[in-house]
DNA sequence: TCCGTATGTGAAGATACGGTTACCAGCGCT
DNA sequence: AGCGCTGGTAACCGTATCTTCACATACGGA
């Protein structure tokens, strides 16, 4: 599996992933000198992509020109924006008013940059854009997740019961990630899908339930004696093991555990 | 998803909490009527605050010009950054090379404005930059609200009496949350349903009792020694937890209490 | 006290939601 | 090209949930 990283969920990766949708064949140059030395990846964009096209592309951050796409630019900054809003965008653009600036960081840009300007400033407000996303993410990370059986490996991709693998594709991996790190609290579909797909989800769109059925399968088939994913009907999805056992004297210790992982969580969101 | 979703429990702040350390009245007094416009609150700070003593203004974001600082400004800015990961800081200092903020931004600055700068850029900038903070921030909500032997937890989309879940459905849940968190005011009807509908109620509509019914059907089921949802005739209802035991001389003033202490969290909280 | 109106209550009908399955498209590999 | 695997889409169906209605009861003003 390649380490490639997604919008969405990614264990802090050693490597971004940037493109640059721009034209002046200079600027290009030089950054993408920058870019190597600082051993990003980097990928060019044309004028006329399109907001969902960059969906796949699993970017750490865009930077733009706005004025190679020209006068819909701003419509296009805005989609771009709501349809990926997760994902950070660096506008680099020559002379530009004041107003315009306002309004591309209303829209949902993350900085603005004037050119000419200097590689290396460019890539730092990169930096620190991304490093802003980050920050929450890390904290607790690559220690298994235990719940009930199931052991969640997040340095392989890959959840166990008693040592064998559940045989998780990436997609329902990150799924059982997010839930089982979110410990108990319910996640609505759309947030479920925002942090997987890194975009808004049409109206109508099953892919997560699809993937929550495919997990409970897997689940069940290694471990028929828990239940791990519970449905909130209207809302969403709950990760917590609990036992379908009728003698639940002891397994109640799981849940124990579970919610005081939750409350530490709050603790650590409070400060 | 329901379109309903951000109107009942939004957590976004309206306003933001904002700190300048700087010297320059003039900037100082521009920035202060914009912030006023926009209805951020706003406090100067002194050029020698320790980053320590920030920690308690629970500040949105801060406003820094280094220069003012002195010659210590980078051991000062490492320091912010690194005592307080979660604070947004906009460094917004006079001229400056190009190394200088690049320097500020690998310290942990989120973005680097040169004066003289035009205020509402800069406002635009800090809403960026809060902005893509508390995206990743809002799943993580409150503290469950307490109310008599009810447990509210929002991060569930559920509410508990002994750990008994009350199985309340997506807008039960709302229509308890919102009376809950107005902690004993009297909430018109057409005020409930504005809140959890989205529109206004066309006349004759019952949703509203109807769900107070189911509400209070499921309460009592569970907790049937406390009244909680009270009808005010002609006007509405108001949610308060009152104990219905005869000794009833005591266990009032401690739902009060509760009420009271409560209501106050919030409003800390939220600012 | 009576009466008009507001609210409580229960249930039936309508709707939206989620579970499930089947199928198709893309992609890497042989 | 053929194969197998993964991810995404569409459709069907049972059911939780919501809405609406009819009727009972409680309230408040005259």
């Amino acid at each position: 599996m390649v380490q490639s990283e997604g919008i969405a969920s990614e264990p802090t990766p050693a490597t971004l992933r940037i493109a640059v949708l721009d034209r002046d064949s200079g600027f290009l140059q030089v950054l993408d000198k920058r870019l190597e030395r600082v051993g990003w990846e980097r990928r060019v964009l044309g004028s006329s992509v399109a907001p969902r096209a960059i969906v796949p592309m699993r970017l750490s951050a865009v930077i733009v020109d706005l004025g190679v796409i020209g006068p819909s630019c701003w419509e296009w900054l805005e989609r771009l924006c709501s349809e990926l809003p997760e994902l950070p965008v660096v506008v680099c653009t020559g002379s530009s008013t004041v107003a315009q600036r306002v309004r591309g960081l209303r829209l949902g840009a993350d900085d603005w940059l004037t050119k000419p300007c200097h590689p290396e400033e460019l890539i730092a407000r990169v930096e620190a854009v991304v490093r802003r996303r980050r920050r929450l993410e890390s904290p607790v990370q690559s220690l298994p997740i235990l719940a009930g059986e199931v052991e969640i490996h997040r340095d392989q991709y890959q959840a166990f019961v008693a040592g064998v693998s559940l045989d998780l594709t990436r997609r329902e991996f990150e799924l059982i990630e997010l839930l089982a790190e979110s410990g108990g609290r319910v996640l609505e579909r759309e947030f479920i899908y925002q942090r997987l797909w890194g975009y808004s989800m049409v109206r109508g769109d099953r892919s997560v339930d699809v993937f929550v059925r495919k997990l409970r399968q897997k689940l069940e088939r290694v471990s028929p004696k828990w239940r791990y994913i519970h449905t909130h009907f209207g809302i969403g999805y709950r990760f917590a093991a609990e036992s379908t056992e009728v003698d639940a004297a002891i397994e109640p210790l799981a849940a124990l555990q579970e919610v005081s992982e939750r409350s530490d969580e709050f603790d650590f969101a409070r400060t």
